[in-house]
RNA sequence: GCCGACGUAGCUCAAUGGCAGAGCAACCGCCUUGUAAGUGGUAGGUUACGGGUUCGACUCCCGUCGUCGGCUCCA
C-alpha cells in the first residue's frame, strides 16, 4: 500500500481517496461489520475495513469459517442496515476512552496503542502530523475509523452492493500473526455499474490465460512433472519460437553476442556469489554428485562471469553484452504458483553487460530503450515503471556505496521521460533496478523486464579489466531481462491479446475450409502454396459443414478462414472471412498472400 | 507456507449413503454442405491418492497430493 509517489505521471485523475464512491465503500464496509458482528454477537473481533481499488473489505477474527451462505445472509442483512436510513456520527475521543469503549476487541485496542504512542496507522505504517482518535457510529454498530463516510446509509445504494469471497488474511499483514478471515465486497452508485463490474470480472475471465492455454491447447501443466512447471504444445511452442526469434534477431542488432549455460553448477560457485547467503530461501535443494554438492541455477549470472572471466579483458573490450535464453529454476511456496504467471521452472531473455563505469548510463539507457521496443513491438503500451531501492535488510555492500547507482537508475528513467513509482526496499541483494510491469485479466500487477545495476557480483566474483593505465579495475555490470522470463510473458501476452494473437504470432494464421469433399484437393494445393510463402495455415478436411469449420477455427481465434467451394475452384481464389467476423469475399490468392504479409509485416 | 473452497470420462458439469450419468471432443458410418455447432452409432471411469466408518461410500471422517481465491513471499 504505502509506496513512492508517482513520478512525472499526469495528474489526470480525481484522487480516489477524495471521492464519494470511496466513502461509499468505507462505509459499506462498517455496515458488514455491523452485520457480522450481529451474526456472532459478543464472538465477533474486527480488525480493519477499508476502501480498496472496486470495492472493499473488512477482517474479522470469528469463532467458525465463513461459508458461502453466511455471505447470503449477511449481504441480506446489509440491505436492511443501509434502509434503515441510519446517520454516521463521528466523535473524537482520548485514548483511554478508546481503550474503554473497545475493550473487547483486542485488534481496536492495538490500533489505539498504534495511534497513541508511535502515530501508526492500521497497516503499522508510521503517520505524520498529530493523531486523533475518532469513532464513527451507524445504527447499532461504532468503530474505531478516520473516515471520511457518507452522512447517512441512504446514500449507499443497496442495489449496488454485493459481497464477492472470503478469504484468509493476516493480522496486520504479518505471517507470525493470526490468520484472520477478511471478506470482500463492491459497491458502486449505480446498479448499472454493480453490472458493469460484474459483468467485467467475467470477461477477465475469460481472457484468463490458464483458461485461453487450455483452449487454445497452448501449453499445460502435469501432476505427474510437478507444479509450477511448464509444458509447452505445438501451438504454444509456435508462439513462444517466433516471440523468442524475433527478439533474438533485435539482440544481435543490438550489439548482444550469445552465450549457453548449463543448469547447475557448483555449490561453492553460489556461495562465492552470495546467493547461498542471500538467496538460499529461493534454491531447490542441492544435489550431490560424486561428493560434490551442485545446486540448480536460480539465476545466470555466475556463468555468464565464468564466461568473462575465462580471459583477461581489456577497456577496449568493453562494453561486453552477453545474451542467453537461461532456464532457471527457483523454489516458490506452493501456495502462490499462478499458471505461466508463477512458475518454479521458466527461461528468461537475460543478458549480463559488462561495462567501464563512465560507459555505465549509456549501458542503462540503452536496455531500458531497448526493452520498451521491445515490449511496444508486441503490443504492449500500457505498462508501469518502478525504481526499486535498497532493502535495508537485505543488501550485500555498505549503504552509501548504494546511493550513486540508484540516482544513475533514476537519472535514466528520467532521461527516458517515462513515468515511474519508487519501490522503496524491493531491489535485489546486489543492486538497485528498474521493473516495469504489467496488469494481467484481474488486474493484478507482475513484472516482466527488469534492468538491475550490480556493484557487488564483480567484486564478490572478482571481475576486472586492464584499464588504458595497465593497471586491473573493476567493471560494472548490468543485470536484464526483457520479456523477464518466455513463461510469464506469455502469459501476459495471451491475456493482453485475449488469445487473438496478432497474424504475425499466431501459431495458425489460416484455415482452408473446403465445403465438399471434391474442394480438399483444390484446398490442398493452395494450403501448400501459402505454405511456400511462408504462412502457417492449415486444412480443415474433416467430413463436417462448412459452419461447424468456421466455428471452430473462430473459437480457435485464427486470424483468416478461407473458405473453398465451386466458385473458388472455378477462379483460382479463395474466400476470406477474418475472426472479427467480417467476410471480405473472394480473391485471387496473392492478393490474399499480399494482405497476409502486409499484416505479418505491420506485426498487426 | 497460512486460511477457506474444490478435485467425477480429454473438456464442461450431473448424481446428498443404495445400478456412476449428460453434452462436447474422440472413433466408425451416413449426409456433400456457402460464412459460428448436419446426423446415427461405438468406445471412454481404481469418482486425485491412501486409510477409516458402514450391510453398502462419488457422497461421511482422517491424512497426502493437486487446483482455485486471498494472505505472506516474489532476487
Amino acid at each position: 500500500m504505502p509506496q513512492g509517489g508517482v513520478h512525472m505521471a499526469a495528474e489526470k485523475r480525481e484522487r480516489y481517496e477524495e471521492s464519494e464512491l470511496y466513502r461509499i465503500r468505507h462505509s459499506a464496509a462498517h455496515v458488514m461489520a455491523q452485520a457480522v458482528m450481529e451474526m456472532f454477537p459478543g464472538q465477533a473481533k474486527i480488525a480493519i475495513g477499508p476502501p480498496i481499488e472496486d470495492g472493499f473489505y473488512y477482517d474479522f477474527d470469528l469463532p467458525r469459517p465463513l461459508t458461502p451462505e453466511d455471505l447470503e445472509v449477511i449481504e441480506r442483512r446489509m440491505r436492511e442496515i443501509i434502509s434503515g436510513h441510519h446517520s454516521y456520527e463521528r466523535a473524537v475521543l482520548t485514548a483511554d476512552e478508546a481503550r474503554e469503549m473497545f475493550a473487547d476487541q483486542p485488534y481496536k485496542i492495538e490500533l489505539i496503542e498504534g495511534l497513541e504512542e508511535g502515530g501508526t496507522d492500521e497497516y503499522g505504517e508510521p503517520i505524520e502530523g498529530p493523531v486523533e482518535i475518532s469513532i464513527y457510529t451507524q445504527d447499532t454498530f461504532t468503530d474505531l475509523c478516520r473516515g471520511p463516510h457518507v452522512e447517512d446509509t441512504n446514500k449507499i445504494n443497496p442495489d449496488a452492493v454485493k459481497l464477492l469471497n472470503v478469504a484468509g488474511a493476516y493480522w496486520r499483514g504479518d505471517e507470525r500473526r493470526p490468520m484472520l478471515q477478511r471478506i470482500y465486497g463492491t459497491a458502486w452508485k449505480l446498479a448499472d455499474e454493480l453490472e458493469q463490474y460484474l459483468w467485467r470480472l467475467e470477461e477477465a475471465q475469460r481472457r484468463d490465460h490458464r483458461r485461453l492455454g487450455k483452449e487454445l491447447d497452448l501449453y499445460s501443466i502435469s501432476d505427474a512433472v510437478g507444479p509450477g512447471l511448464i509444458l509447452w504444445h505445438p501451438k504454444g511452442g509456435m508462439v513462444r519460437k517466433i516471440a523468442e526469434d524475433y527478439c533474438r534477431a533485435q539482440h544481435l542488432e543490438g550489439g548482444y553476442e550469445f552465450v549457453y549455460s548449463p543448469h547447475i553448477g557448483k555449490a561453492n560457485l553460489w556461495e562465492k556469489s552470495g546467493h547461498l547467503d542471500w538467496y538460499q530461501e529461493g534454491m531447490f535443494a542441492p544435489l550431490d554428485i560424486e561428493g560434490q554438492q551442485y545446486y540448480l541455477k536460480p539465476m545466470n549470472c555466475p556463468f555468464h562471469v565464468e564466461i568473462y572471466k575465462s580471459r583477461t579483458r581489456s577497456y577496449r573490450d568493453l562494453p561486453l553484452r552477453y545474451a542467453e535464453w537461461g532456464t532457471v529454476y527457483r523454489y516458490e511456496r506452493s501456495g502462490v504458483l499462478h499458471g505461466l504467471l508463477r512458475v518454479r521452472g521458466f527461461t528468461q531473455d537475460d543478458a549480463h553487460l559488462f561495462c567501464r563505469p563512465d560507459q555505465m548510463p549509456e549501458e542503462i539507457d540503452g536496455a531500458l530503450q531497448f526493452s520498451l521496443n521491445i515490449l511496444r513491438a508486441f503490443g504492449f503500451e500500457d505498462f508501469q515503471a518502478y525504481l526499486s531501492t535498497r532493502n535495508p535488510e537485505k543488501f550485500a555492500g555498505e549503504p552509501e556505496e548504494w546511493e550513486a547507482p540508484t540516482e544513475a537508475l533514476r537519472e535514466s528513467l528520467e532521461r527516458a521521460k517515462l513515468p515511474y513509482q519508487v519501490d522503496e526496499g524491493q531491489a535485489v541483494f546486489y543492486g538497485p533496478k528498474i521493473d516495469i510491469k504489467l496488469k494481467d485479466a484481474l488486474n493484478r500487477e507482475w513484472q516482466l523486464a527488469t534492468i538491475q545495476f550490480d556493484f557487488i557480483l564483480p567484486e564478490r566474483l572478482d571481475v576486472t579489466y586492464v584499464g588504458e593505465d595497465g593497471k586491473e579495475h573493476r567493471p560494472y555490470m548490468i543485470h536484464r531481462a526483457l520479456l523477464g522470463s518466455m513463461e510469464r510473458f506469455m502469459g501476459a501476452l495471451i491475456e493482453h491479446h485475449a488469445g487473438a494473437f496478432p497474424v504475425w504470432l499466431s501459431p495458425v494464421q489460416a484455415v482452408l475450409i473446403p465445403i465438399a469433399d471434391r474442394h480438399i484437393e483444390y484446398a490442398n494445393s493452395v494450403g501448400d502454396q501459402l505454405k511456400k510463402a511462408g504462412l502457417r495455415v492449415e486444412v480443415d478436411a474433416r467430413g463436417e459443414r462448412m459452419n461447424a469449420k468456421i466455428r471452430d477455427a473462430q473459437l480457435q481465434k485464427v486470424p483468416y478462414m478461407l473458405v473453398i467451394g465451386d466458385r473458388e475452384l472455378e477462379d483460382g481464389a479463395v474466400s476470406v472471412r477474418l475472426r472479427s467476423g467480417e467476410d471480405l469475399g473472394a480473391m485471387p490468392i496473392d492478393d490474399f498472400l499480399n494482405r497476409a504479409e502486409e499484416d505479418v509485416q505491420a506485426r498487426r
